[in-house]
DNA sequence: CTGAAAGCGCTTACAG
DNA sequence: CTGAAAGCGCTTACAG
């Protein structure tokens, strides 16, 4: 009793039993059970983090952020990959909450899978990060998809190119779907056509690109609109021979390290992706202790234009 | 009781109320208590993992195959970074030995830390994974790396280049030491000299190969000892202004999805990096559940050459 | 300021 | 085959 008062650093436990107590704690390595102090109702102090893929250096990179956030908060994550599976994504929602956790990260695998409405009307908190539920209501953490996508076009046009294409994979996300449209917008305003090629996954981009670059739509510059989409253009595109920033120029979503390194260097979007990562885990953990507002808090980051070669710069 | 006795698949429960209690347990969503089941002293069917940086694509790789061998085998794996950080490595090791965790996988930062001894006696197993711990046993998981730095050195030597460098950061690290120490070895046994550079980080690969490549042992091949080192390898001579492949040739412990994007493709010693992940996974679940033999397992995995641009083959 | 009582939700013997 | 009892290690009122 006296033990429990002294550790949770309750009022009247007089200095000198105080004192006594933590001696003796630390003369036999005494550590509180947790799973009986989660029986009595307690926080657990930890939250999850479900992500489509922890090797996706976008993911690998929150996920950094999201534990050194947790950590200076005193908590602990438990990271789970979701492998783009919606049944293995609820498997991993459903085990969190009766681990149990406090709270949950999570970048859905697909904005609209039904397990979502549950988990969002659950008992613990979610936030979701990168990429927002639209058949529940959750607090959300993303990047300004649209601004990003004019920024691209912009810079593109700027270079005087006027047949402008479209590359998106992954197109059942909201994200890229605001990526697409802000994309279409754009050039439409301009008065210029907005062409797009939605692949099915990141294999059938050397086959669209072939045609794509065989037909009478042959672009001048490409948007791609994630990394992993720009990553299936540039290797298209060196199979075909096709020259990067001198035959067609790219701009893709989304910073990756090696951007730099490869030739030409790869201009791109970036995002705040550490800064993602902690604003979602500082809005979970206030979540947790019941701060926050009644209604679902929304917070867009702004992303930045990084002028490399790939687009036409510094050729 | 019954209930208890349904779940856990006890004998000696009626068939007609087995499926009663099913059918309520289903009507009432009710699931088992975590906790309460931990306290009388169950298996928390779940285990942990922790890695240096899971933006690392070695680690994050691993993460996910630890993630899907623990799964398939019904269990749910905490995972934690750190950082590099001897300190809050041992801070999560606290953490998930108490929170519990039925084991841990760990590549340790360090693997002289006073705190791994005390780790490595404590009550749940732990295997570790890529860097083994030198001042306590537990049973390990990691590849040839003698054989690949013999392999990646007779490559060299095949090309006819006599003046071979190695470069290397990490080198507190075991498995980097041993890398270096057959490097020397191969070429010491060749009769050729045996050179090396032990940067303290990537940050310092600019000034060390900076003076190395003007100085009179200007190398012909470099070896580079883990992608890290070899992607600052890069940086450093593409500033240089120093042609891969044709000014020097360049081969990395540790293959990098990106090697195939970059001109000239990079060689690379490739560790089975999935396989290292299942297999400690594998070795932990089989501790856990009491098998395995009483003595410490060590597993080295196989390495492989894959033969790109950078070595000077396919000019 | 300190301690005895009850209970969190399970499981493990022990009786029926 | 089924149930009542005790206990896992905590915390939250309730008495002193």
């Amino acid at each position: 009793m006296t033990v429990s008062r002294t550790i949770n650093g309750h009022p009247y436990v007089s200095d000198a039993t105080a004192k006594r107590v933590q001696a003796a704690i630390r003369k036999l390595g005494y550590r509180p059970n947790l799973a009986a102090r989660m029986l009595t109702g307690q926080l657990s102090k930890s939250i999850g983090l479900i992500v489509p893929n922890v090797a996706d250096p976008f993911f690998s990179v929150i996920s950094r952020a999201v534990q050194q956030a947790a950590r200076e908060a005193g908590y602990t994550v438990w990271l789970a990959a979701s492998d783009n599976d919606p049944a293995t994504e609820e498997a991993e929602i459903e085990q969190m909450t009766h681990h149990p956790v406090d709270g949950i990260v999570l970048a859905p695998v697909n904005c609209r899978s039904k397990h979502l409405k549950v988990a969002a009307a659950g008992s613990i908190p979610i936030v979701t990060i990168d990429r927002s539920i639209e058949i529940a209501s959750t607090d959300s953490v993303e990047a300004e998809n649209r601004a990003g996508a004019n920024m691209a076009v912009e810079h593109l046009m700027g270079h005087g190119y006027t047949k402008i294409h479209c590359v998106a994979t992954d197109f059942h996300l909201r994200s890229i779907r605001l990526r697409v449209e802000a994309f279409e917008e754009y050039l439409r305003r301009a008065k210029l056509p907005a062409r797009k090629l939605i692949l099915s996954d990141t294999a059938s981009a050397l086959p669209g690109l072939t045609s794509l670059f065989g037909s009478r739509q042959r672009p001048q510059a490409i948007f791609a609109t994630n990394n992993a989409c720009t990553i299936a253009v540039i290797e298209a595109l060196q199979t075909l021979g096709i020259r990067i920033g001198r035959d067609v120029a790219l701009i893709g979503f989304d910073d990756v390290n090696f951007y730099t390194i490869i030739r030409p260097t790869i201009t791109a979007i970036s995002q705040p992706v550490s800064e993602l990562g902690r604003t979602a885990t500082r809005l979970l953990l206030e979540r947790i202790h019941g701060q926050g507002p009644a209604e679902e808090v929304r917070v867009t980051l702004p992303v930045a234009l990084i002028t490399r070669a790939s687009c036409g710069c510094k050729r």
